[in-house]
Parts: structure tokens; sequence; C-alpha cells
RNA sequence: GCGCCCGUAGCUCAAUUGGAUAGAGCAUCUGACUACGAAUCAGAAGGCUGGAGGUUCGAGUCCUUCCGGGCGCGCCA
């Protein structure tokens, strides 16, 4: 339950009332009423714009709707006080009985509190990922992996319909360049060419790729066909067959490397299997038949005209229509299609399938692609569908500050695997999301193993072991008590009234809200500055008891109050609990 | 040259999506442990939110325009 709209719904009422006694004008659009915590916890516990919304429609003084406004609200359930601040606002004080009772709600729900149904089982598709099938998986795809899968829970724990997907990009020239790659580690490993070679082929740049990762996959290839290829001299007839066995078993490193994240999708599109059942040019017949492409001639870029520029007449897309600021290509002037092709096609086949929410991860070296997809979607879907695309900015790597910048496995650049490798999937996966997506992220080997303060995964963990280790004690300082969840939901929680202690009730009770709000904003960052800021009042309000003894959680002359104090410890430890699994990340029991 | 993203304390970042006196951590200075784990906490100091205009009750947030940084810029993927 979000106690914040809860009392939207009640203030709401409030308006109407006074609208149909005709205090207010009628038909009043509440619409921007919000009903927020207040910044400073001194204004009281929650805080309302009404008065400064309305005043203007309203034909009244702020000041003085405000007053009018307060009057009413006094009368609202749980509203101990209302008063007027600033330029108009309503700062409301509710009875601490409903932070108490947030607390009971926590007990009972466990880790899926700030569970929600705003999202109103609408379909939403996460797209993220979709790493060429042409090497192992960087930091990037990282943390694109742990954006997107982390965007994912957090919709689906505000109540979206969430269907998470990776799109191969099994098609193009990159994955033939692959192959050919590929056939050169083949023969090092039949013994038909050397090392040498290969490296050679390099330098003159007749494979674009050749690092050492291929010469397992040239092993297996070896290993189920023998010399079967070594001696085929038609590409048409090597380069499919070699294409598909590297697509093959690149997709099976690029899932066991997802899965050693905890990532786990639900849908992997074919990028070849949509060109092979046509529906390529299905969605291509579909643009024209809205007369959405005609065969053109593209202007230079601006300011840069490639050397070797010679207009030629292509089919393109009127991505101007919808906002893009040229049209696009479809068709190569050779008449195959272009990548964005398929993606028009792809983008067809999610409309198709029920979906009008997407969300793309991109990495933001593709952030002058996202225009012209977001036009694509509109022609498809006769501007019904949205499409909103999370480009994540680099990741830099460091060790001490230090960048970090080879890979044993890969040679140039740091890999999925060293990094989980290094510090751990857990760490990986929350210091990915301890930045916006449009930040660059450093990702220090030293900094996000520190135990301290500074490292915000210690940090949280530190917290919830913490509370656990205060229930060890409880355990032996209370044998006969019963500390399950239900257990503590029972407490007299009205011996909860330190004021320290009311305002960590009041950060738990902010829960659901904060889930709310991160997810229609697709920013997950959010979940970790909080997590980071509950721990915090949670060590506060614990060293409060090193002066204060009377603070202390456990008070072995008290149990009642003991047993309240240890339903807000747990409610923490749940709430933190709640938070980490939005992040795939299991909370630790102990630290030692 | 054009497009997108970014610019907040010395450093690294927040800021409830347009709300009140812009907040944390690090670094600096001062304090708290024979311990419910001090791996922590309390306090001090630190700001013309890159500059200039505009929109309105109200701007770090929206608009315009400069400055500075990143990414991208015909048929690659």
């Amino acid at each position: 339950m979000n106690i914040f709209a809860v009392m939207k719904t009640r203030i709401d009422a409030v308006l109407g009332d006074l609208m149909t006694a005709g205090k207010l004008p009628a038909g009043l659009d509440l619409a921007r009423v919000v009903v927020e915590p207040p910044r400073d916890a001194s204004h009281g516990d929650i805080s309302t714009n009404a008065a400064m919304v309305l005043a203007k429609p309203a034909g009244m003084a702020p000041k003085v709707l405000a007053e009018l406004i307060v009057a009413h609200v006094k009368g609202v359930q749980d509203v101990t006080g209302a008063s007027v601040a600033g330029p108009g606002f309503i700062n409301i004080k509710l009875d601490d009985a409903v932070w108490r009772g947030a607390l009971t709600d926590i007990l009972k729900a466990g880790r899926s509190y700030g569970d929600s149904t705003v999202g109103g089982s609408e379909k939403v598709n996460v797209e993220y990922v979709s790493a060429n099938p042409t090497g192992p998986m960087h930091v990037g795809h990282a943390r694109g992996a742990v954006v997107g899968d982390a965007l994912a829970r957090l919709l689906a724990k505000a109540g979206f319909a969430v269907t998470k997907e990776y799109y191969i990009n099994d098609a193009g020239g990159q994955v033939d360049n692959v192959a050919a790659a590929l056939r050169m580690r083949y023969l090092q490993a039949l013994g038909r060419i050397t090392e040498a070679d290969v490296q050679g082929a390099l330098e003159r740049k007749e494979i674009q790729y050749g690092g050492a990762y291929l010469i397992p996959v040239a092993e297996a290839l070896k290993a189920r066909d023998g010399d079967k290829w070594a001696d085929v001299a038609d590409a048409a007839v090597w380069i499919p067959a070699l294409r598909e066995f590297t697509v093959a078993y690149m997709m099976k490193l690029v899932k066991e490397d997802l899965d050693s994240l905890g990532v786990h999708h639900d849908v992997f599109t074919s990028e070849k299997g949509l060109v092979d059942s046509g529906k390529v040019d299905d969605a291509l017949k579909f643009l024209a038949e809205r007369d959405l492409t005609y065969t053109g001639v593209l202007e230079p870029p601006k300011g840069k005209t490639p050397d070797d520029w010679e207009p030629r007449p292509q089919l393109l897309f009127k991505a101007t229509q919808f906002g893009d600021e040229v049209d696009r290509p479809l068709r190569k002037s050779s008449g195959a299609g272009t990548y964005f092709a398929s993606d028009i096609a792809y983008h067809k086949d999610k409309v198709d399938r029920g979906f009008k929410n997407l969300v793309n991860i991109w990495g933001a070296d593709h952030g002058g692609y996202v225009k012209r997809v977001q036009a694509a979607l509109a022609a498809l879907t006769g501007g019904e569908g949205s499409l909103d695309v999370l480009l994540c900015q680099m990741v830099r790597v460091l060790n001490n500050g230090e960048p970090v910048k080879m890979s044993k496995r890969a040679g140039t650049f740091v890999t999925l695997r060293d990094l989980i490798d290094e510090v751990g999937r857990d760490v990986v996966r929350f210091i990915m999301l301890t930045r916006k997506n449009d930040a660059p992220l450093d990702f220090d080997y030293a900094k996000v193993m520190e135990k301290s303060r500074e490292n915000p995964v210690f940090y949280v963990h530190y917290a919830h072991a913490r509370g656990r280790s205060v229930f060890r004690h409880a355990a032996e300082m209370f044998p006969t008590a019963d500390l399950s969840d239900a257990g503590l939901a029972n407490a007299d929680l009205t011996r909860l009234n330190d004021p320290d202690e009311l305002g960590v009730l009041r950060m738990l009770a902010a829960w659901p809200r904060l889930v709310e709000g991160a997810a229609f904003a697709h920013e997950p960052h959010r979940i970790a500055f909080y997590l980071y800021e509950l721990a915090s009042q949670f060590h506060a309000l614990w060293n409060k008891g090193n002066d204060a003894t009377e603070l202390r959680f456990l008070q072995a002359a008290d149990q009642s109050v003991s047993c309240a104090r240890l339903a807000l410890v747990r409610g923490v430890g749940l709430v933190i609990a709640s938070g980490l699994t939005v992040f795939g990340v299991e909370p630790l029991e102990e630290m030692r």
C-alpha cells in the first residue's frame, strides 16, 4: 500500500466535496495535484501543492484557498494536523499509527512489500543486451544486461506484465566477417597455417576478427567436422556453414555469460529468422501500402561529405514524417535489405505480439539510431506505441584509479567474465546500478571491494547483516519469544516512539512510492540510492544506542519494547531485501 | 557543420520529474568503542547548479542562445 497514493485519493475527495458544496468552482482538474513527502521532514509527514495548482483556475489567492482546504483536510482519516506554509503548501501531519501500520504491512508482505498494481498488468517489452554473436561479452554488455534485467524486475514489481527479449544480429556482414576469421583459426587448428599467418591476415585487414577466443570455436568445429571445410573454396558454401556454427557457439557463450550474471531472457529473436520467414518483406510492404516508402537519393551528410560520395537511388522510409531529420534507407543500392529494415520488421513483430510499450537498452554509441526506430514504431502503430530507449554510457574499469585494459581472454577489452571473476556477480550487478544509465560509470575493482561507507554495496549489505546479528542475539536473550515475522507483527508497536525510530518507519513507508516512481521513470538506479539512504538511517539509529543504552534494540528487562524494535529491524531488513531482489542480489546474513 | 546526451561543493554523485533553506560520500577539521559487529556514528566547514536571457505562484529541472565535454553522422551492425 502506498500511503501517499491513499492520501491523494482522500484529498481529492475533500476537493470534490468542496466543489459539490459550491465552495470551489465545479470541474477543477485535479491531475496536477501532487501528494508527496516534503523534502524537509520538519514540514510534516506529507505535503500537497493543491492550493497553488488550483489557485488560478479557482480564481482564488493560493493562501486563501490553502486555508480553506486545510480546514477541511483536518477532518480526514489519519490526519492529526494541517497547516499552510510558504507560498501555499499544505503540510499535513499524520497519526504515528499510520507509520506503525506500514511496519505491520511489511512484516506480513515480506520481500514482496512494495509490490504494486499500478502497472495494471499492461504488457511491456524490455529488449536488452542484444550483443552481436561475434565474440565474448564485455563490460559494456554487462551494464546493459544489468540495467535491462533490473528494469524488467522493477516493472514487474510495479505490476506490469514484462517480457524480456534479446535480438540476435545474425544476418549481416559482421557475422560473415567472423565466419571468415573462424576459417583462419580453423585452418590453423588443422595445422594448415600458423599463428603468424593469422596475425598477418589481421594486419592486412583481410579479416576483422582474430581474437584468441576463436581458437576454441575452431577446435570445436574441427572436432565436429574434421577437415570437411578446409578445401572448400566456394565462399557461398563455407561462409553460411561457418557462420551458423559460430553464431550457435557464440550464443551458447553469451547465454552462459548471462547466466553467470543471473540474467535470463524470455524471448530470443533471430534477425536471420525474420529475413528467412519473409517478415522483413512483409514489414516493407506494410509501410509501402501506407505510402511511407519511396525510391530516392539521399543528400550527403552536411559538413562531412565522404570522399567516395556518389548519389545512388535506393528504397527509403519517410522517417521525416515522424520527427526524424532525414528519410532512412530500407534497401541498399544493391537491393539487399538494411539493418534498419530488419529492425523495423523486429519491432513490427513486437507490436504484432501485442506490445505497445517498448523499452530498449542500447549502448550510447547507438544514440543516433533512436529517432529513426521511434519514427518506425510511430509509423507501425499509428502513433499508439511508445518506445523508450535507455542509452548506457561507457564503463571505465579501474583498479585503484588505474585503468584496466587487458583481458586474459579477449586481449583488448575487459570481458564480463573478467568482472565476475574479479569481484563476484552481486557486486557487478549492484555497482552497475549506482548511476543513471546516461552517466558514465567508473568501476574500480579496489573500491567496489572496499569495506567502508564509500562502497554502497558493502554499506547496504552491512546494514542487513547487522540487523540479522541483532536477531541472533535476541534468540538467546528471549528464548521463548516468537521472533518470526508473523510473531513480530503482533508486537506492541506503540512502543516505537523515539523520533529516529519513527523516521526510519517513514522511510520504510516511502518504499512503495519509490518503486512506482522508479518504474514509471525507467530509472532502476533510484533503488540503489534509496537503499543507501535507508542503510544510513539504520546505522545512525544503531549508533544512537552506543551512547543512550536505553535506545538499544534489545532490552533484556523489557521484552515488549525489544520485540517492537526487532519488528523495526526486521522491517528494515525486509525492505533492503525487497530492493536487492529488484537488483537480483541476495542480502547477506553476516559478513565476517 | 548537424543531431543526441551531459555540465551541480576541491573530487565522485543525489535532488521525490516544476516545489519550500540544492543534499550525501570522499578529502579537511573536531568528537564517540572493556562493542545489540566502531567494517559504524555525531558535528564543523564547503555552492551565483558552466554563462546570459525567457516561461510562472515557484526553475538544477522546461524554452532560446552561447561556452565546455562525450557519442554519432549515406547503403556497417
